[in-house]
DNA sequence: TGTTGTTTTGC
DNA sequence: CAAAACAAC
């Protein structure tokens, strides 16, 4: 006889593609005799969602190499497509049976639907008798857990700050990281089916597709996601190399041209890194304390906690996922929502050389510097008044690291629609923010070569007979103009 | 993690 | 008179 309460269990993979300190995946490991891994794709959930083809492409190829390391170990590990979040209970309930599972396992996702999709397969399967077991892993402390002193979710990024280091400043985030499941008998695999086929005439398969439904997927076959290199090994290459680098993370972090930041977002994203993975990386360069001792690790560690705070805030505040912005009030700005001006904005060509430089980068390579995304979404809903919801989207279609809680965040944060958000009046000047962050134009020229020959003081602002020699666009806008515009409009709300 | 216009400071 | 400080948006 056994210890493990359970004889056969399934760990359902989402965001979490990893080996290494998975919660979840240590529980299932540790709870049950034998079991299998699956993932389930939802491509018309994931679209009306808004993901697009880059992090499904992270999220597949991620997937493929967690399933070699999987293999390796003898587990085995099952995919199925379904149409969307609402056809997976009635699936799971169907696995579940067919595969003769005695407990499934999963690391807890926060926004509404997948709330609401995990609730729902808690309850199918209990009709079966099948017990689900949801872990915290995506946050260093589950959300819902630090609230202010009337039990309401935090709205202030300080206040959430100080609350979440007095809870966490004692060197815990310091313990080992959980191991990676063992490897199991060379028999284990052949104790679980090759494939299975679903009332929904959808196959459960041990084999991951190239792409699925409406998704194509860039770089086809290569383990590489528009120059990023996949999966776990890569995520904690890309770790490693940022412990070197992060004691002058403080220093760089606002250069372009010069990032000295982590690039981990798509990594930490699709869960090929955990999020104390790399508060434990920071913490070991900072004397374990969150403030203190390293001014590049503290300011990282700080960026950590903002990503913390939007997880949190989704919890708290489920408005957010339903399309609305923070601040009700915000609902009343008359956006002008110019269909002309915010293709150009998408397409890098509003003729600010900045902003038009930020979004090339997003387009070519599946990731935007933070600033950069400061600089942009300030500018399209303010300078050209947009609705942050189409530059919301948009960020989704195109990030690698389209993460809904941390973009939706930033985006209201530089609309001045969300909790502790940026002041309406704090309007970026694109060509400030250029001349004192990309100073010699650098960055400029890497993404719009239209401007290469222009001097380093005119490359931020191209004069007036430039237009006329080089294929490249006169601004879109009066930044001074619009500026005033939108202030006055932000204004007139209180009114 | 703002910008701008105005006032004050210091040489 | 340039740089710093400040107020208002």
């Amino acid at each position: 006889m056994s210890d493990k309460p359970f004889r056969r269990g399934l760990m359902w993979l989402r965001n979490d593609l990893r080996m290494h300190d998975n919660t979840a995946l240590y529980r299932t490991d540790r709870g049950c005799q034998s079991w299998a891994a699956v993932f389930i794709a939802c491509p018309q959930t994931w679209d009306s969602h808004g993901d697009g083809d880059n992090v499904v492409a992270m999220r597949l190829r991620s997937l493929q190499k967690l399933q070699q390391a999987l293999g390796q170990k003898n587990i085995p590990l099952y995919f199925v497509e379904l149409p969307g979040f609402g056809d997976v209970p009635a699936a799971l309930s169907q696995i579940a049976q067919k595969l003769q599972i005695d407990a499934l396992y999963a690391n807890a996702e926060y926004p509404l639907n997948e709330q609401r999709r995990d609730r729902a397969v808690r309850d199918a399967l209990k009709i079966i008798g099948v017990p689900v077991e949801y872990c915290s892993d995506r946050t260093l402390t589950p959300p819902g857990s630090l609230t202010t002193n009337s039990g309401d979710g935090f709205k202030v990024f300080t206040p959430f700050k100080r609350a979440f280091i007095a809870r966490h400043d004692n060197g815990a985030e310091g313990s080992a990281s959980l191991p990676a499941p063992r490897k199991k008998s060379a028999d284990h695999l052949a104790q679980w089916p090759e494939w299975l086929a679903l009332e929904s005439k959808h196959n459960l398969v041990r084999k991951i597709p190239e792409t699925v439904t409406g998704y194509g997927v860039a770089d086809g076959g290569e383990a590489k996601v528009l120059g990023w290199p996949v999966g776990e090994s890569a995520g904690q290459a890309q770790l490693q190399d940022f412990a070197a680098k992060i004691a002058d993370y403080h220093r760089w972090r606002d250069f372009p041209a010069h990032p000295n930041t982590s690039r981990l977002s798509p990594y930490l994203n699709c869960g090929a890194v955990s999020i104390r993975q790399c508060a434990q990386m920071a913490l070991a360069e900072n004397g374990g304390r969150w403030q203190g001792a390293s001014e590049g690790a503290s300011s990282w560690l700080n960026e950590l906690l903002w990503r913390e705070f939007y997880q949190h805030l989704l919890v708290h505040y489920p408005r957010i996922c339903r399309n609305q912005s923070f601040k009700p009030e915000t609902e009343r700005v008359p956006w002008s929502n110019n269909t002309s001006d915010f293709q150009r904005w998408c397409d890098g060509q509003t003729g600010v050389p900045i902003v038009d430089a930020a979004m090339r980068q997003l387009n070519q390579t599946g990731w935007m510097h933070n600033r950069l995304r400061m600089v942009v979404a300030s500018f399209l809903t303010k300078n050209l008044l947009t609705d942050w919801r189409k530059g919301e989207h948009y960020f989704m279609r195109q990030l690698l690291d389209a993460d809904f809680a941390a973009n939706n965040g930033g985006w209201q944060w530089a609309a001045s629609t969300g909790t502790d958000a940026a002041p309406y009046f704090r309007v970026f000047n694109p060509y400030s923010q250029s001349r004192r962050f990309d100073p010699d134009g650098e960055f400029i020229r890497t993404f719009v070569p239209e401007l290469t020959d222009l001097s380093d003081s005119d490359i931020h602002c191209p004069p007036q007979d430039l237009f006329s020699q080089v294929d490249y666009p006169p601004p879109i806008c009066d930044v001074t103009e619009s500026r005033k515009h939108a202030i006055e409009v932000f204004a007139n709300l209180k009114s």
